[in-house]
DNA sequence: TGCTAATATGCGTATATACGCATAAAAGCA
DNA sequence: TGCTTTTATGCGTATATACGCATATTAGCA
């Protein structure tokens, strides 16, 4: 029995990862700080969406930031994100090999 | 630059954990495979939504089911993810410490 | 076959999420 | 102060998600 704020906790931290713009944003800082004005241009959505995305991040936890003149330096705050994000991808290749070989046999 | 596919693949795999009741799932299934019908009366939710949501589950690769007679059985199929979800557990710990610490600074 | 228990599904609904466009706010500079 | 650049926000909208109720389906058993 697990204590029921703690679920949320983490079912909002989890959301917070779970949506494919900002995993590609946490994979693009994953070498390091950058611009929200780099950040932008990489990704093809409108600028108020990634601001969102930014903040949102920020408002949870995952994202630390810093202002220097008009730009805002976004950057991880926690490393083990990506050993998190790690056993995601290892859990998720497991499943398409699995898949593979089921179409192989069935073939 | 990380391909689109396997974003949109993480992306789904950790939407289809970042959910309350299905991670009060897991947390139930730790320690060996139940049957829908010790799950559901453990959740306080209906019938229906906990069937869909172990239904989910099993489609996303996170459980996986045998039918005994009426009766279905529903395990974890990949025991990694719990070291995925003590890692979110210590992020978002370590968060509420550092919350606590502010606090206790600003008072 | 008829009955019961376990699980799944159709349907309607309420809320959350992601998005773009337009605009506002913040900071630096002429 | 006025102009420009960068980031944030108000607003409307489309889609996704979670949920309950009622009902269907499935399997076992009398």
């Amino acid at each position: 029995m697990i204590d029921s704020n703690l679920i949320d906790l983490e079912s909002n931290y989890l959301k917070a990862i779970a949506q494919p713009t900002r995993l590609r944003i946490l994979y693009f800082l994953k070498d390091g700080e950058k611009c929200a004005c780099e950040i932008i241009p990489r990704m093809k959505e409108d600028q108020s969406n990634i601001s969102r995305h930014l903040t949102h991040m920020r408002d949870m936890g995952i994202l630390e930031s810093r202002r220097e003149g008009v730009s805002i330096y976004y950057r991880i705050k926690d490393k083990r994100i990506f050993n998190l994000l790690s056993i995601v991808d290892e859990m998720v290749k497991a499943g398409i090999k699995e898949k593979a070989h089921m179409i192989r046999v069935l073939a």
